[in-house]
Order: structure tokens, then C-alpha cells, then sequence
DNA sequence: GCTCAGTTTGAGATCGATTGCTGAGATCGG
DNA sequence: CCGATCTCAGCAATCGATCTCAAACTGAGC
């Protein structure tokens, strides 16, 4: 398998290379017959365009960065694979960049992203996006946040509606019974974060139980201190709302571990809907987020603003999963 | 942020662009003072060189591709984690390529990495590893395989001892007084989960006891019909390996459905060494594979062969992680 | 002051594509 | 049968770098 040039098709094919380059890219522009030749001749080459010299000339590609802190983490690990299917159905190529909650990195995927001509970049952050370093990189007009951010003038943003996956959590709960109901948030400052938080102290009050924070940390530990918390209190709630579903775990294990059952002795919900929580001990109930969709909405958002400039912010709905981690209080 | 090409810095700091280019990527080759001038100025521009032009112009790039089946799967997503750190630490950019198990896929990853002209590449399989396909896109020195080969001869590999780990998980049931334990497979066919397989068989059968494979299946449910074969026996085993972590925690929830209780009921484990096991009900006892280690020899060997044409076959050695998942058997 | 070796920099071709421009045939009406 | 219009393919410049070759400069030695 030699080197294989638009040059050395054009050679084979007996057309100059400018035929060739447009019989992949611009279809209409040759012959149908001419075109045919030359993409069956390429096809017996076994011959694919570098995308490389294409981007270089083009000044734009196909590679679609997708920014994450973590890929270890399930949520943006569904994520990532979502993105990858619906980035390869609409020709993109999916470059996923792990920052580890370093912004220095983050900026140095950006500088990347734009060297590379990247048409556009999908940020899943772990903190507060910084609008300004996006508009100091001159693509504050080119990048999908999926998170809400401060100044919503200028980003398309996708998220779900932080307030009613609580609304759905609590009235789950209450439904069963519970009215003593405690949170565990847990993962860092990012708005969605924040948001559901928010939303938990609002509604909780609202609904005439007094809201009970039991660790809003932001590490992994999180959920361990909570439990901690919990094992310590005169009066535990009889149900618990974690800010995310790997909180939920790591709070059902160190339950687990001081011998509180789950649902039998408290009852614990997730937020995300991760496919993992089905196969925990005992399956999670959760809030859903609808990934998939998020997925496909960051990318088609993205279109959409190359295309007219157009600057959405899409807020997609949850959805309740019931599984085995509640149930009605323990009397 | 104009378009910064290099013949913009060399304008600017008044010498001719090669000059600039090898101030970059050939230190020596350029007196100090004029370096240091140009980087000054290069560096007030804040301008970087184009990866694609230089990739175009080199034919090798620092592009690593890593393929995978599936990110979803937590050890993937550690690995690649791991691998992202390893790479960046050497220059190279890791791209993530997802398969989905799609053999179609993969070829498609490799004829997009050779066009990136990427030094080399590293595939974690789901499947055993087609070498003659490899050979067939002229860079069956150009890969790692995160598993073993058949044909040992061309393609490096890293692996972690699967007899001995199996060996770890064995000694550790039975010095707790287990005699009757079980195996459940559940992951697809890579040599890996073939070893391990044939490991727990044969290593079972030497210790007086009869091997007992509660499934054997690759997908998913496998956790989910080894507990219902598990409640259905007359005499269950006393202890439970999985062929990996996510299959253990896949049987411990079936079986917690069931009302079984690890490890009061029975003992489980797995393989793997996830950090996600630590935060499962009951934290997960697991044979560890050095992940991280795996990662930066993998890059060690691709590098190491392309500079002289070694092809290495690592083999690490697994680790004993105890956990609550696991105790003495019920009387 | 001159030669010669050694350093350092500049010129220009090149990597694999794209694209505006130009010219060669084909088509068509009169 | 002729010129106008339209298609279609070739030419050559270009994207942002690298690299070989040669020119210019440096300094040592005589």
C-alpha cells in the first residue's frame, strides 16, 4: 500500500488531479460518466483524501473536540459515546480531550481545536465556564456549552431542566411517603450543579419540610461524609436525593458499610440515569437525562450557529426511572 | 486573532520562516540569541505551529489513535484516561475511536490513522485481534494490542498474567474456607477472556474441585442469568468470580434481588480493579490490573518498535485488592 | 590579508489537497 | 455555417509547515 496521492489517481485515472479532487467534493462540477471512472479507479486503489492536506487547504475540517473533565466518569463516558455516533452520522469525527479539571488544558484543547480548523467544539465543564477565555479565543461563536452559563447572550447552550428533575425526585418520594428528605450534593461548581441545589432548598422548603444538606462538598469523598453525617444525626431523614448518580453509589456503599440498608432503612435516588445504575445493588431509581438527545442537540446546535449565527439554548426534560433504591419509610 | 502562519512570526521577527521552523523543531540548528528572539516574538504572538501542515510535511504526526469497544465500559474509560496522561506526557495527542464492536468500524479507524499518518496505534480489542487484517493496511508494525495475539510474532502486546490473577482470586476464597466456587465469563472473546476462562478451569479442577460456570456468555444480561442459574442449583457455590468487575456487579445486584446478600449469602468477586468497585454495595474484592501501567507500556513498546523494530510481549502482574464483597462461607 | 572549515541563515521545492481562471469542445438558434 | 452560450477539464497558486542545498558570515591559522 504505497503512498497514495490525489496525484497517483488522477495518473491512473487519466485526469488531471483538479478532476479528481472534484469528482469527491463537488460532484456536480464533473461529468457523471468522467466521475464515475475516477471514483471506481480510486475505489480499486483503495484510496481515501488525507484530511489533513483537505483541512489545511479548506481551512476548515471535520474534527469535533468534546471537552470533559473526566472520562472516567459514566456520565461523560455516555456522553462521549452518544457524541461519537451522532458526530460520525453527520461526517465529524469525534476528538474527545480529558482536562481533568485543569483549565490550562482546557485552553490548550482550544488553541488545538483551532489550529486543527475544527468547524466547531462541544465543553461539558467541570466549573463555570469562562465566557471570556472562550471569546479570547476568537470562538466564543463556535462552541456548544452543555451546561448553562452566566452571560447567555453569546453561547448555545443544552442542559435539562435542573428544577424539574427535582420536582420529579421529590414528588417520587413524597409520593411514597417520605417527608423528611435530605441531599447530598457533591459534584463541583458547575451551574447545573448549582441549579438542582437550588432547586432542592426552593422546593424543599416549599413543601414545608426543612431542607437538609448533608454534604455539599465537591470530591469524591462526598458521599462517604454524608453517610457519616447521616450515621450521626438524631433524627436522619428517611430519604435521601443525591446530586448525581455516582454520588448516589458511593453513598448507598458507605451506607452499606455502617449496615444501613437501602431502601429498607433510608431510601437513595441518583440523577443522571446512567445505564450502570441499573445493574447496582440495589438498582438505582434516578432521574433521567435524556444523553442521547443532549448529544445530538449540542451538535445540531453547533450546525445551526456556523450556519446563521443563531445562538440557542435548549433545555430538554427528565424523566422519572423507578427502580429498587426507594420505597416507602421505614416506620 | 488573525490567521497566524509561520511566515507571519518570521516577518515579524525579521528572519526567513525556515529559520522559525527550526527554531521550533530543530533547537541546535539555530544560534541561541536568534532563537530565543524568535520564540519571544513567537511567543508575543501567541502563535503555535499548525499540526496538520506539519504532519502534511513530516508524514508522521503525534496523533495516537486508541481503540476501543465500547468507552461506556469503566475499564476503557480508565484506561484511556490513563493512556491520555501517558501520551500527553510524551507529545503525542491520544484520539479516542470508538468501535462499538464493529469490525467495519475498526478498519475504518485504521485507514483514518494511516492517513494521519500516526506513528502508531493501540487497540484494546473486543474481539481476538485480526492480525492478517492489520498486515493488510501495512502497519502491523505500527500497533499495540492491549490483549494477547495468536500469532505472536509481529504485533506487541501487553497483557496482565490472567492464570495468575485467577490464581490471586482463588487462593484468597479458598484461605477463607471456601471449596465450592464458581465462574461466571460474560465478557466477549478476546484471548483475554479466554485465558482467564481456562485459567479458572484448569487452576479449579487442580484444587479437588469441580469447575462450575455459571455462564459463559459475553453481553450484558451474562450477570443477570448467572444469578437466576445461581438460585436455581440445589447447591450453590459459596463464592463467585467474575471475569470482570462489571459482571460482578452485575451478579451482586441480580442476586441482591433476589435477597441474596454478599457476601453474607455468598462471596463475590471480580477482576479488574475498577475504582467505580470501591464505591459498590459491598465495595467490590477484585483481582487489580496495573491499568495505568498498561497504558504507558503500551506506548513504551509502539515507541520502542518503531525506533528499532522490537516487538515485545509484556505480561504484568496482577494484584490481590480486598475488599467487603468477599468473606467466609456460610455455615 | 587570505584560505579553509564550520556555523548560521535564506531560497525554493515539496507534502496532498482546493479553487478561481482559462480555454476547448459541445450545443443551439438563426 | 457562424458566433454565442454552456459544460467540463486543465493550469497554477495556495494552505502552513519541512528540508535540502547553497550562500554568507565567522574565526582560526599562517
Amino acid at each position: 500500500m504505497a503512498d497514495l496521492s490525489i496525484d497517483v489517481v488522477a495518473k491512473a485515472a487519466g485526469v488531471h488531479r483538479s478532476t479528481v479532487s472534484r469528482a469527491f467534493s463537488r460532484p456536480e462540477a464533473v461529468k457523471s460518466e468522467t466521475r464515475e471512472h475516477i471514483l471506481r479507479v480510486a475505489e480499486g486503489l483503495g484510496y481515501t483524501m488525507s484530511p489533513l492536506a483537505q483541512a489545511l487547504r479548506r481551512k476548515t475540517s471535520t474534527f469535533v473536540p468534546l471537552i470533559v473533565p473526566d472520562i472516567t466518569n459514566p456520565f461523560f463516558a455516555e456522553l462521549a459515546k452518544t457524541m461519537t455516533q451522532a458526530a460520525d452520522d453527520r461526517g465529524y469525527q469525534l476528538l474527545l480531550c480529558v482536562t481533568n479539571g485543569d483549565p490550562a488544558k482546557t485552553e490548550g484543547y482550544f488553541t488545538a481545536m483551532q489550529a486543527m480548523y475544527a468547524p466547531f467544539g462541544i465543553v461539558a465543564p467541570s466549573t463555570k465556564v469562562d465566557t471570556d477565555a472562550l471569546k479570547r479565543f476568537d470562538f466564543g461563536h463556535k462552541v456548544v456549552v452543555i451546561d448553562r452559563v452566566e452571560d447567555d447572550a453569546s453561547v448555545p447552550t443544552v442542559t435539562v431542566d435542573s428544577r424539574r428533575g427535582i420536582t420529579l425526585a421529590l414528588e417520587h418520594l413524597r409520593s411514597l411517603g417520605h417527608t423528611s428528605i435530605g441531599y447530598v450534593s457533591g459534584i463541583s461548581g458547575t451551574h447545573t450543579a448549582q441549579d438542582r441545589m437550588d432547586a432542592y432548598l426552593e422546593l424543599s422548603s416549599e413543601g414545608n419540610s426543612t431542607p437538609l444538606v448533608l454534604d455539599s462538598g465537591s470530591d469524591p469523598d462526598a458521599g462517604a461524609r454524608a453517610a457519616k453525617h447521616y450515621l450521626e444525626m438524631e433524627n436522619p431523614p428517611t430519604a435521601i436525593i443525591a446530586a448525581n448518580d455516582m454520588v448516589a453509589f458511593a453513598v448507598v456503599s458507605a451506607l452499606g458499610q455502617s449496615g444501613i440498608r437501602v431502601p429498607e432503612d433510608v431510601s437513595v435516588m441518583g440523577f443522571d440515569g446512567l445505564a450502570l445504575g441499573a445493574r447496582f445493588n440495589p438498582p438505582l431509581t434516578t432521574v433521567r437525562q435524556p444523553i442521547a438527545d443532549m448529544g445530538n442537540i449540542a451538535i445540531e446546535l453547533a450546525e445551526k450557529q456556523n450556519l446563521n449565527g443563531s445562538v440557542d439554548h435548549v433545555v430538554l426534560e427528565p424523566e422519572l426511572l423507578v427502580r429498587a433504591s426507594t420505597s416507602g419509610p421505614r416506620k
